[in-house]
DNA sequence: GATGAATGAGACTTCATTCAT
DNA sequence: TATGAATGAAGTCTCATTCAT
């Protein structure tokens, strides 16, 4: 009567959930069904969909906490007194974590999903946006920058694959380029 | 010994259905039902399916025409001389025409379709490859800048969603910050 | 510790989608749509593919049922201790339940269902050997007949259609001259 | 004014559609599709539809043309002075012929086929009839054997597949044994 | 008369969602 | 609350048949 025993127990389902579903969509795009989603969390599938009424929903969470995980590093870096570095590490952190999925990039541009990840999506400017004053304020980044490019910009590094270490190298490159582009002229 | 009559027909209504998969794939992702794609270039279903055998034969075909009048354009290009306001001039034709489009991102990037894709994205490298070379002679671009990654920026701008004006203003600035990378550091 | 519920109606479900698709198949051949049988059935079409997940599964399914039903009548002439009576017992069993039935010569036969059934069709070699083998024994049957000879035999009595009286009467007489070439001559 | 030379032409088309849907019928079954029949055939598909309104008329056309032939052998054998050889021989060449394949024992009991067939599946009958009456006039078959019977057990042995060389044994032993039970016993 | 492109009904199969247990 | 069976709309693809050339 005192504890209650069964929210503990919904809440480690919803987590497990999330976590599942994250994994599977990240490697094999958001299209996989939700019964696989299910099945890989070691869920029913009706417990899927007690928890995230549609799978639209679900997707939704799902990128919404890898945002909101972000969030906490940028919030990190911001208290960091190098703004240079911290930006330059975000943005390779993101492109890092991105890397060859489709579903990330997947979930900020298909058609489809365009609707449904738009709160989700907005996080990620409020982040962002302390990063990139900072580093201006620093003379890191060239002062006419804004959010929109940043995010543009990851999402192109983001889909460099990186499965081969030709991937990888590559993605290293294609970093450069954009760093060089957003640091202002001499 | 003229030419056959009901060649032409059937020309006509290939054509059709590729420009409406076309529209349509662009303008709402490759996901359209095929029935849509029908329906939308005024032919029966099996019209469709009688010229692409399968939905991915389809896309392909989609994609392949795009990449071959890009190709068409690029050769044009070739001929300059003056090879860096060439290559300006090809990365941002394609990010015009690619820009917003959900279609051409996903064709170049979406799990599922990379396989059936491959083929078709083999076109890029050989035009992109002769434009680079000559813009490097003359120093407009880095040494070290390669073909792929000049894919993976192009495909950056290419997402920038240009609907509004301020789209059309960001899809600028992030071509601008892409180009500004790609030039040699004085 | 004692049994799932949810499981009875599942099992009730593939009972009836079984019983409907052998009645369906037998009156009008495998090729009536699966949704047919679903409807036959009072389920919904899901719900066949939730059991058999091919229709070929459902064919198979049906056939293998129907063959394990006649292993178990073998099973129990074999403990006869007639062995003569046995095995004609058993043949005109099964030319009496194939009777007009196509889809019992098809699933034999038919070319497209062949590899389908190949598993199935295996069981009653294995139970006919056993009640063949006691019949030569006691001098009721050949002892230069085999196995695929008395299925081809059964499978041609099984062909004679009698839903109308004569068709009863000749399927008796047919079986009487298969019967008279099978056993040994004087 | 004299001669129709189109009416030749289309002619040997009609025979060349026929003889070519028989072969692709009988090795794979008339589920074949009419495209298929027209490719082999070295025709258009309009050519076969010109020839037969429909994909049955077409089937019944194939099937009433081969017992056309084995009409035209059984009248060959009819004027036999050995009765009893004539009739083990047209036996022999019936089961020869459509052994192993599916179209033929298809031919005269699918469900779908068969009121296609009925006006074909009546020449049979005719042919057979004569060969039985001589035969059984010199004792060499049971007088109380009819033609259904014959069809039935014929069917029974064009049944048995022969593809292999134990095939074509076990079809000889079937027969062997159908024709045993056809003897008046002594 | 011959051709083959066009048509659309219908087949199989998948999957998000609901609901009885 | 958790489960997973049931549902049926929707998607891809096939094929008999029609008809313009």
């Amino acid at each position: 009567m005192t504890a209650r025993a069964p929210r503990a127990d919904a809440l480690r389902n919803r987590s497990r959930v999330l976590a599942a579903a994250e994994q599977v969509f990240v490697a094999r795009g958001t299209s996989v069904s939700t019964e696989e989603v299910a099945r890989s969390a070691g869920v029913g599938i009706g417990t899927v969909f007690r928890h995230f009424p549609t799978k639209a929903a679900l997707i939704e969470a799902v990128f919404r906490e890898r945002l909101r995980r972000f969030g906490e590093e940028a919030d990190q870096l911001v208290a960091s007194d190098d703004p240079a570095a911290a930006i330059w590490t975000f943005l390779s952190r993101v492109a890092e974590v991105a890397a060859g999925k489709q579903a990330w990039a997947d979930a900020f541009t298909s058609a489809n999903l365009h609707d449904v990840l738009t709160p989700a999506r907005e996080q990620l400017p409020r982040v962002l946006g302390a990063l990139l004053a900072r580093a201006q304020q620093v003379g890191a980044i060239r002062a006419d920058v804004t959010v929109p490019e940043l995010i543009a910009l990851m999402l192109a590094v983001a889909r460099v694959p990186d499965e081969t270490p030709e991937g990888t190298a590559l993605r290293a490159r294609v970093l450069a380029i954009v760093f060089d582009g957003l640091r202002p002229r001499p």
